[in-house]
DNA sequence: CGGACTTTTGAAGTAATTCAAGGGGAGTGG
DNA sequence: CCACTCCCCTTGAATTACTTCAAAAGTCCG
């Protein structure tokens, strides 16, 4: 049906699905491709928001740093959804850095030209709300978690989220499918890798887990929603 | 200028700020009012998502509620600013509750009618997107004071931010102008009302701030942002 | 097989919560 | 106008969940 193969990409993406064909075009004719290499980044915190992303194949992990340099994981980012929301939003400088977990092939547009196709295009506009909403909603949710729940419950609700976004069914369970440290779900939960650690002991014990370096797999996803959920 | 004074209003609005007449003169056609007293609820977290506000005078707090009954205060919401974004970004349910601190007046629409707004006003699709953008990058902030600073640091920051929003010159500092209790700022804070109290009265020694009653005065905005930015 | 990175686990320390009790202001009703 | 009541705030003491400090053991890669 399509004539060109980009068009097929974007109607998936979370900025421009159900929008009609003429915004599509301009989205397409305008777009750039950029490809990322797992460990490089795609933009830091503080740059001007210059570009706009979209993510097509790989995976991203956005992030924000401390003045004293601690990192705080925001979300990791897959096919379809949006990187540099600032530049959407108008925002001066992206707040934080995104960076590649994977080999990564993204689209991206100047900032005027998103800027020129919501204007032109207000569908897309409209996807952009319901988009940075429901980041907003999400951001809500985590913020709840921290500020009421423990260490055990936050991390369980934490790797549920990343099994929902990016779980892959296997032999021993759902795995996470992409590298993730110790380290990288302490920034997640909002505690030290010590307690990752520790904790994940705990539940390999218990046989809800499985994980190694940099691999996690959920066993009993039943079990870890329980623990989520429970206040003890 | 202005026949309608409504439009003068709308027009110093997040939502509607710098947009073209007619898509001023469209809400004003399509907009409600409503009032508030102080207490009194807008709408309920978990309620279909139905009516878009703007607060025109008053005051607003948004909250999260745990399912075993905890609060988390998510924002307090001044004139001009919007409540129940669930509403503009096609969310079914509110999020979260929204009360009124103050007597309040609203501007209100019906889901249907600001998303044909938007649809047919691109300018205010925009403003959307960078005023949900801009809720977006301040909960993140948020985020990253809950997962790695200290309770007495983000005491600061909250109570700083508040000044910001909400701060009134008086004789003795600077007043935020809307009755706060130390379970309020706890809930804002990620801590107890106990802690919230100790460390007030601490600072209430070093003459960092007054308080009282449900009121907080800030005597020192200086020190405090020290003791927001400080490790220690 | 060396070397860097990741993970594990123990032990000590501590920030903050929880538990507990009392005090004070503001508004209400007699 | 005074007393009663309801909130809200304060402060001590005990407890604990988690961090910090420290060291060692895996694991992957060239």
């Amino acid at each position: 049906m399509d004539l060109h193969p980009d068009l097929a990409i974007l109607e998936r993406t979370e900025l421009f699905r159900d929008t009609p064909a003429p915004a599509l075009r301009a989205a397409a004719g305008a777009a750039s491709r950029r490809r990322v290499a797992a460990g490089e980044t795609v933009f830091r915190q503080g740059d001007a928001s210059a570009m706009l992303y979209v993510v097509v194949v790989g995976r991203l992990c956005a992030s924000q740093t401390t003045p004293d340099g601690q990192q705080v994981i925001i979300r990791y980012l897959g096919p379809g959804e949006v990187a540099g929301y600032a530049a959407l939003a108008g925002a001066a400088c992206y707040p934080g850095s995104v960076t590649a977990v994977d080999d990564t092939h993204l689209f991206c547009w100047s900032r005027v030209a998103i800027t020129q196709i919501m204007r032109e295009h207000s569908a897309v506009a409209i996807n952009a709300v319901a988009l940075i909403g429901a980041r907003y909603h999400e951001l809500q949710l985590r913020l709840r978690e921290l500020a009421t729940e423990r260490v055990e419950q936050r991390l369980a609700h934490t790797i549920l989220r990343l099994v929902a976004q990016a779980g892959r069914r296997t032999a021993n369970g759902i795995e996470i499918a992409f590298p993730l440290s110790r380290q990288d779900l302490s920034e997640m939960a909002g505690t030290t890798l010590h307690t990752v650690s520790r904790t994940l002991s705990a539940w390999e014990e218990q046989g809800v887990v499985r994980s190694g370096r940099r691999r996690v797999i959920v066993a009993a996803p039943d079990t870890l929603a329980a623990i989520a959920g429970a206040p003890g």
